[in-house]
RNA sequence: GGGCCCGUAGCUCAGCUGGACAGAGCAACGGACUUCUAAUCCGUAGGUCGCAGGUUCGAAUCCUGCCGGGCCCA
């Protein structure tokens, strides 16, 4: 909208200042923190003073004579140095009230998908043990990210790629079978590396149970090593599966890493980018030229041993992904992967799209605090906090709303007694309380008014002539904007200061105000009000994740 | 040695495609429940935006250098 209000202004200036129009990429058009500054405001004067050879204010000023004519516009003002604020009229508002009501948790959704296809891979851990709060994040992220980039016009495919391949695998499977042995024979050798969760022994147990007969009965150890990775990567994956589920995460694709050698994709991507002539032999090893786009050195694809690079199977991953025909993709990697993106980069390039096809979001460490003490987590020494583990503690909600609250750039602490014990200043509390806040005066006001607000009713929106009714009415309206602009940002995170924002507004009108009053004409337009404040939060709450509880 | 990220109030962090006195939560202090839920509201206090230069009418925001922390690669 705000690109609308902008057209508006240019187009108007533009009848007395021509050169309005060549300045067109700088002028901005801002939601002013002050409410004194005005519903919006605009730094057209500082830009146009330049080719004028005027001061900004003089400048302003008859900008201001321009723009107050129109009807949208209720009073325009001149402030500080040149700054243009705006104050828009109610009926402007109006508008966006009906609509947020009608559209109840999916307030200025974008219903035609035109803005392409993308896709959009995250998690992606290794089924090699239970996911922990590195992951959690990462899924808190993609997800909310994937939920924006629908919000705002795109077909969204969410993907995870199953690590179901090479040297990680065949250790869980050797782990697994370890366990397994000690059963019977309690100094059974342990690998050096396997391994050490407790979860490893509960399948192993569970192979004890069932499948006893069958893995005593293979003759070589390296089958049966096999036949436990193989169980035990299901349980883990499904496992995975089920906590991400319960974490409000779903996926539309599962890919598996196993498949594209399975299926000769492998080499099908490498007899593509040899065709292209960026494949070379050196040294016995195969290699790709990534230096050809802006990699530090080559890399190798195939081994002189002639087993296949991860990279390789990456690239194959990804020359599917090309082949699928996104308009980009978006990878959400744990920030120490970072030293692999231009060869990936590199290699993707080679296949013919521009640098922008991919993106990588890059989430840095969580870093676990336990008694004001950091915890080193380790997966191999089975030494960590699992993501189920938090969510059971915590709850779902608290930990999505936790790990949306800072930028992915940054790193999190977070510290495990204050989330366990105190969950109560959590501050997901205070937007669901807002949500649970509205909900009961709408219980009341069927209670003792028989006023069934789910249905429709008139409400004559001029009768709230309150300050903060008016903030409230802005605040709405511009949130799809607002969402879209986050989405194209690709910055989940401020999600949870909108929301923050609203709520505390609410809550500010809640203390102040009472809705169920004596003039009906009153207490209808503030339901309404209400209503689409409700909707507002309900639009956000689900980009997030996060449940609109009735009652607290 | 090279690369990426971070350095803003006591703590955890927003703000960073330059703009109006630098914001929030928690913690601290003082107030507000006979009312639609006080998990709330109102107020006070707290900051050389790591340091130094530069660009600009204007820099927490852009550029350069340095310092400190984390991660990756060699």
């Amino acid at each position: 909208m705000r690109k609308e209000l902008k057209e508006k202004i240019v187009n108007l200036v533009s009848k007395d200042f021509k050169e309005v129009l060549d300045l067109k990429e700088k002028i901005k058009v801002d939601l002013p923190k002050e409410e004194k500054h005005g519903d919006i405001s605009t730094n057209i004067a500082f830009l146009l003073s330049k080719p004028l050879k005027k001061k900004p204010i003089e400048v302003a000023n008859k900008i201001k004579d321009i723009l107050e004519k129109d009807k949208d516009f209720e009073k325009v003002e001149v402030a500080g140095a040149g700054f243009i604020n705006i104050f828009l009229s109610k009926d402007f508002y109006f508008e966006f009230l009906k609509k947020a009501v009608q559209e109840n948790d999916e307030y200025g959704k974008e219903k035609e998908k035109n803005k392409g296809k993308i896709n959009i891979e995250f998690v992606s851990a290794n089924p090699t043990g239970p996911l922990h709060l590195g992951h959690g994040r990462g899924a808190v992220v993609g997800s909310t990210l994937s939920n924006l980039k629908d919000y705002a016009g795109y077909v969204v495919e969410r993907e995870f790629y199953i690590n179901d391949a090479g040297r990680q695998i065949y250790l869980l499977g050797k782990s697994v079978y370890a366990r397994f042995r000690q059963i019977e024979e309690p100094d059974y050798p342990f690998p050096e590396d396997g391994y050490k969760g407790e979860y490893i022994k509960d399948i192993a147990k569970e192979l004890y149970q069932y499948e006893r007969e069958k893995i005593y009965s293979m003759l070589d150890e390296d089958e049966a090593i096999e036949f436990c990775a193989e169980y035990a990567k299901n349980y883990l994956l499904d496992e995975i599966k089920k906590d991400l589920k319960e974490f409000g995460v779903e996926f539309d694709i599962w890919f598996s890493e196993k498949s594209l050698y399975e299926h000769g994709k492998v080499d099908e991507a490498i007899e593509f980018l040899k065709k292209k002539g960026l494949v070379y032999e050196k040294e016995g090893a195969l290699w790709l030229k990534t230096t050809v786009y802006g990699d530090d050195k080559d890399r190798v694809l195939i081994r002189s041993d002639g087993t296949y690079t991860y990279f390789a199977a990456d690239i194959a991953y990804h020359y599917d992904k090309y082949k699928r025909g996104y308009d980009y993709i978006i990878n959400v990697w744990g920030a120490d992967h970072h030293g692999y993106f231009p060869r990936l980069k590199a290699a993707v390039m080679a296949f013919g799209v521009p640098e922008e096809w991919i993106r990588v979001i890059f989430i840095q460490m969580v870093k676990l605090f336990r008694n004001g003490k950091e915890v080193k987590m380790s997966k191999r020494s089975g030494e960590f906090i699992t993501l189920r583990e938090l969510i059971n503690e915590v709850g779902k909600d608290a930990v999505r709303y936790m790990f949306l609250t800072k930028d992915s750039n940054t790193h999190l602490n977070f510290d495990i007694d204050l989330a366990l014990k105190q969950s109560n200043e959590n501050p997901v509390y205070y937007v669901q309380y807002a949500h649970a806040r509205i909900m009961s005066v709408f219980k009341e006001a069927k209670q003792r008014f028989g006023f069934d607000v789910e249905e429709d009713f008139k409400a004559d929106v001029s009768l709230l002539k309150e300050d903060i009714e008016r903030q409230i009415m802005k605040e709405i309206a511009f949130l799809p904007d607002l969402i879209k602009e986050t989405a194209e940002k690709e910055q989940p995170h401020k999600l949870t200061s909108i929301t923050h924002n609203l709520a505390s507004k609410f809550h500010n009108y809640y203390y102040h105000y009472k809705f169920l009053v004596e003039d009906e004409n009153l207490m209808r337009a503030r339901l309404f009000l209400l209503k689409a404040i409700r909707s507002a939060l309900r639009t956000l709450f689900k980009l997030m994740g996060i449940t609109p509880v009735e009652r607290m």
